[in-house]
DNA sequence: GTCTATAGCGAGATAGAC
DNA sequence: GTCTATCTCGCTATAGAC
């Protein structure tokens, strides 16, 4: 990786973590300039505005997700391993999601307010999300809309979990109800 | 109502809106003092900081809420007419729940980041939903923790179900999972 | 490609007349 | 209690040296 990139990719890091951590509105161009620890002047050179950082933010989560479910993919042969993953993935990151909620939930809850360049970008980190819950449930036997629905299902649960989690800041809240969301995969198709 | 108090109350009523349909840290003091119609310097007299305001629009959203639910308590005699009340209340605002999110979740989820003061207070409004909600199950025959994890499971979905319609901007999302709710009412205990 | 310096604006908050 | 005028600060963004 070129020294330009690798500088680019630190800066999207950095602002990640602040627009996750405080919100986008509220972090301060400064504000990522210290967590980044280069020059104001230089992190302008890589992007002209906030806004460009932002889109850069959200498309980095793009490729991210991409990855990780592409991983599952190679890792797991069972759609309901591949689901139970999913979940534990839940579990296993309880105290971020607990003490600032949902990466993309709440950054799109928050820019969906106002911005609908920025509301778009979250959207298609939703989308992948719900297609690859979708297709597991549909490798799992169900009806192409029963998939659906089940993903829309789960994936919606899981927002309200890290929502009501957050409010509460109760890591216990988070992982009894996510734990309740393994139901979902045992049940019994058209039960 | 005095003079002052209904100058007060104007207030709160054009921050509480905008706080909804833009968030709090998007809205500008400018902005509230133009939704209002009143000079900056009078609102400053009745509002020291926007931080003032925003406690004080927290307060008003409690008092609201447990308005909401007295009226409802007192004009449906049945818990199960309560309930599908409370769901078809959500029905009533999909228009804005889908454009803006629900009120006090993206609130809390955007404060929740940075401010514990105003976390614990977002924390009462759903407090008081909560409790509603669980003694309304609890008077359908539930026990006392069934009722709680009926309660939280409603009150976690409807959460969910904001922030997805708000991330798809799709009411027809909203009205469908929101109908979903009503099973949970109508389900037999003990299933 | 990275830095320092600064421009220009709008934010939240204050002072004082009426 | 309401107004106008103003202060100060921190924000985003730009300019230009190295």
């Amino acid at each position: 990786m070129k020294q330009g990139e690798q500088t680019k990719l630190s800066i999207i890091k950095a602002a990640n973590k602040l627009f996750y951590q405080q919100g986008f509105h509220k972090t301060a161009f400064s504000d990522i300039v210290k967590e980044v620890g280069l020059s104001k002047g230089n992190i302008t050179y890589h992007f002209k505005s906030k806004d460009d950082i932002l889109t850069a933010v959200i498309e980095h989560r793009v490729e991210r997700t991409k990855q990780i479910l592409t991983t599952w993919d190679q890792d797991y042969a069972n759609a309901d391993t591949r689901l139970l993953c999913f979940i534990d993935s839940l579990i296993d990151g309880k105290s971020a999601l607990t003490r600032y909620g949902c990466p993309n939930g709440t950054l799109a809850s928050e820019l969906g307010k106002s911005n609908e360049l920025t509301r778009q970008l979250s959207h298609r980190v939703f989308d992948l999300i719900r297609q690859w819950l979708s297709t597991q449930f549909l490798a799992l036997g169900y009806s192409s809309e029963q998939a659906n629905d089940r993903a829309l299902d789960l994936f919606t649960r899981g927002q309200g979990i890290c929502v009501l989690a957050q409010v509460y800041n109760d890591e216990d809240i988070f992982e009894l109800q996510v734990n309740h969301l393994k139901a979902l995969v045992s049940e019994k198709i058209n039960s």
